[in-house]
RNA sequence: CGGGGUGUAGCUCAGCUUGGUAGAGCGCUUCGUUCGGGACGAAGAGGUCGCAGGUUCAAAUCCUGUCACCCCGACCA
């Protein structure tokens, strides 16, 4: 069905993109990631181009990250996109983890194939895998890099782009190369590496939190969702629009299994060789596909401020000849003071639209940008030396004519209250659906789509984070996540506030103790 | 990799059942009228119908294979 068609079906609302999120969830955010502009599909299968408008994001989410990765004592440093397969093969767990979404490079060179064509040639004698993740390669050179206690913590991130052959691929949220960051770190104590994991889990729940305006929970993985090789994995779990979670960033306590694969040693004070203690922790471009669900609304994508590639646009009406050059004048000079204003630490970002577009046609395709302000500057605004503005998180139609200086005055201070208000909103939409359940039957419903009117079609959106006890049973799980598609998406750390979390209970589907809730969710 | 669906103009799609040599809307270009909100009129450009075989006097249409994309599973950040 084309938008034309669905225009003229009802008298339901005209948005700026279809389908809604409760018409075709899965749809809709198709929709968001092409109309805003952010990315598209490539040539290649399962391969992306992010356009400037979704790569500025990234640009500002590595800028933040990054800030923070220094101030935490990291250092950046890059490694081989290739790694010979036998560093792969070094630790057991990670090999069977990673080997089928291997892509792997046997030869070095093309030669004609005689039909205008090429074919590969100079077969390598060991072939070498496009990084999945790279523990291994940057394992091995620590393991060159540490000699003595002293070289230890070794605090490395590495800003990269890897690969992994997925089978089913959808933008920003999984795609056979992504770009991220990847931190390795080695420690001299077990106590040390689990210090730094948790640091970079609270990095992490920070930054979603207070830049990308998404509530997480933080915990860690059980055994089954467990990186291959980890002895522990933390995350942060986001809840998307449809209820479902989103795993946004994960943290490693690697023990040492790596530093034993790799002989990572060191002299301790005592002069006796020890094996370190590493960990591993990254994020990547999901973190836009979990920006888009979070925020998102039927007119296509809202940006929090701190991340927006651009806070204000200017739109200057322009239709009138006479006026013209007096208008852009006027907004140059808006631009221009609005630019020397500050918000989150650095100049407020401002565009000025001249193109020779319709006033309405151009609105809303900044609209569906997401850009957090639109002003629209004309002759009658000028006379009363005044701006009519609009804000994205509110109605399209629900803008206001404020006075040119206290409008310039304010613009910091209302783009934080717009990356507040984004937060609170999205916290109010996880909190309502999150659930404390206690029975296997209350369980099952929950994750079950009602059926609504006659058509038999499932809800489109149900369920939610259920909070529950739970054994541990590896079997369990696995039969819930058959039955249903639910997952435990993390065992919660302390201190968040989450209901009931802390106290002991009962497994509602054995029966078995249980030391406190877990958190249970259909995921991405 | 299993099940389902779709590949026709830049985009969204019709045409395929019943084979006869290419269509619409949007977008684009030009001109005019408009313009505080996704304009209107006129003219114009643009496609070897995903690809490869086969059947046929003739294939977008029928058959076989193949590739890509989307949805549901399995896998996963």
């Amino acid at each position: 069905m084309n938008a034309k068609n669905q225009k003229q079906q009802s008298g339901k609302p005209k948005t700026a993109i279809q389908p809604t999120r409760e018409e075709n969830y899965a749809e809709w955010y198709q929709q968001v990631v092409k109309s805003a502009e952010m990315a598209e599909t490539s040539a290649v299968r399962g391969c992306m181009v992010i356009r400037p408008w979704g790569y500025a994001v990234w640009e500002n989410i590595q800028r933040g990250l990054d800030d923070m990765f220094k101030a935490t004592g990291h250092q950046n440093a890059y490694f081989p996109l290739f790694i010979p397969l036998s560093y792969l093969e070094k630790e057991a767990e990670h090999v069977e983890g990673f080997a089928k979404e291997c892509a792997v490079v046997t030869h070095h060179r093309l030669e004609s194939d005689g039909e205008g064509g090429l074919k590969p040639a100079g077969e390598l004698d060991e072939p070498l895998v496009v990084r999945p993740t790279s523990e291994t390669i940057i394992g091995a050179t620590f393991a060159k890099w540490i000699e003595s206690w002293r070289d230890l913590p070794l605090l490395i991130n590495q800003w990269a782009n890897v690969v992994r052959w997925e089978m089913r691929t959808r933008l920003f949220l999984r795609t056979a190369e992504f770009l991220w960051q990847e931190g390795h770190t080695a420690h001299a104590t077990k106590e040390e590496a689990v210090e730094e994991t948790l640091r970079m889990l609270e990095v992490y729940r920070e930054f979603a939190t207070n830049w990308l305006a998404i509530p997480v929970v933080t915990g860690e993985k059980t055994k089954g969702e467990r990186f291959p090789g980890a002895e522990n994995t933390y995350c942060i779990e986001g809840m998307m629009q449809d209820r479902k979670a989103l795993q946004a960033g994960t943290s490693h306590f690697l023990g040492q299994n790596f530093s034993k694969a790799q002989e990572i040693t060191f002299a301790d004070q005592d002069t006796n060789i020890q094996h370190a203690w590493t960990t591993s922790w990254g994020v990547s471009t999901r973190l836009i596909g979990g920006l888009i669900m979070t925020h998102g609304d039927d007119d296509c994508m809202i940006m929090p401020p701190r991340v927006a590639p651009s806070h204000i646009v200017i739109l200057p009406v322009l239709h009138k000849e006479e006026t013209r050059d007096a208008v852009l004048a006027y907004c140059e000079q808006l631009a221009e003071d609005l630019r020397a204003q500050t918000y989150d630490g650095r100049p407020v970002r401002v565009e000025i639209d001249k193109r020779d577009l319709r006033g309405g046609e151009k609105s809303w395709q900044w609209i569906k940008r997401g850009i957090p302000l639109r002003a629209e500057v004309g002759p009658r605004d000028m006379e009363n030396d005044a701006v009519f503005v609009g804000r994205r998180d509110r109605g399209h139609k629900e803008k206001e004519t404020v006075q040119r200086q206290a409008f310039i005055d304010g613009i910091g201070a209302q783009l934080g209250e717009m990356q507040d208000a984004m937060l609170a909103k999205a916290t109010a939409h996880r909190d309502e659906n999150m659930i404390m359940i206690d029975t296997k039957e209350a369980f099952y419903a929950y994750f079950t789509p009602e059926r609504e009117g006659t058509d038999k079609q499932p809800a489109p959106i149900h369920g939610g984070f259920a909070m529950t006890h739970f054994s541990g049973d590896v079997e369990l799980e696995e039969q819930i996540k058959k039955d249903l598609a639910v997952t435990v998406r993390c065992i919660p750390t302390e201190g968040q506030g989450l209901p009931g979390q802390d106290e002991p209970g009962t497994c509602p589907f054995t029966g078995k103790p249980s030391a406190g809730r877990v958190v249970w969710a259909k995921s991405y």
